[in-house]
DNA sequence: GAGTGAGCCGAGCATGACTGTCGGGAATGC
DNA sequence: GCATTCCCGACAGTCATGCTCGGCTCACTC
């Protein structure tokens, strides 16, 4: 699957919260400035997160977004998911319902994108936003 | 990276090439029907397979397309790339071409992505032609 | 060399996703 | 009661996708 900018915005939201974890709640307004983000777009993004529980909001003034776990429970295949929907390398209509396969390597090829998306998802799986979070301090070294 | 319908539609084509393998070509309209694909989308897709040169063609009467290769040469990720575009998990700008990183977190995930993508390919470069037509004919094992 | 079967190729088109914007409502705290 | 902030629906512009159509070109055969 490839991660639209959506997905994109919304680890770096997470990461922007994830940096500057203070225990208070971060502005919308904030979150976009120190990551030269849309905000209204934020908006919806962070709406798709309060949504799948990875962030809690807080309302009024003073108020705005925490993390709702510690970075180390929040995987990257969670936010993805979150703002992209569901982690498939093809989608595709489900195979066979009715009967076998009707034509030529359908199914196959349905089983090798099943498999490729699940592979995916474990490798996102894997990923926790504590990991980006100290890649992005130095403490570890990027991915190569 | 998201396979779209032409990339599952290229890997059953040539999976269709690869099982009626017999020296001469195969034309489009038996591969599509074979397959039960549109015929004149099949024949665009051919087309780029034909130029990322996966398969050559015949013209004239008795033409059709031949794979190029054999099939154990032919990985998926060939396949995929020749019609939907490089294996990325993210198409976004390149990063700080003239600097440092300019906003929080931006290269890191930018390296996320460009790791995702490299495992991606890695995974479909992995599996070639000749695995999916073994699969198909029941002789290994699909992928759990 | 005319006809036929096939690949080649460009244009076009409908649909939907993606990336935002905008305006207003509702909750919270001072 | 007022400012601040989240909440939420509508909408618009752009682009990718999936697919069709018509005609051209090549090669083989009679």
């Amino acid at each position: 699957m490839k991660v639209s900018t959506r997905g994109d915005y919304a680890c770096r939201a997470l990461l922007s919260l994830s940096l500057h974890a203070e225990g208070s709640p971060t502005a919308t307004r904030d979150i976009a400035e120190r990551t030269s983000l849309p905000q209204p777009y934020l908006e919806q993004i962070l709406l798709a997160l309060k949504g799948a529980g990875l962030v809690i909001s807080k309302r009024g003034v003073g108020g705005g977004y925490l993390l709702a776990r510690p970075p180390e429970q929040i995987a990257l295949s969670e936010i993805v998911g979150a703002v992209d929907g569901p982690i498939v390398a093809g989608d595709f209509a489900q195979p066979h319902t009715d009967g076998a396969c009707d034509h030529e390597g359908r199914c196959v090829l349905l089983s090798v994108w099943a498999y490729v998306g699940d592979q995916m998802r474990d490798l996102l799986g894997s990923l926790t936003l504590a990991d980006i979070t100290r890649m992005s301090k130095g403490e570890i070294p990027w991915l190569q």
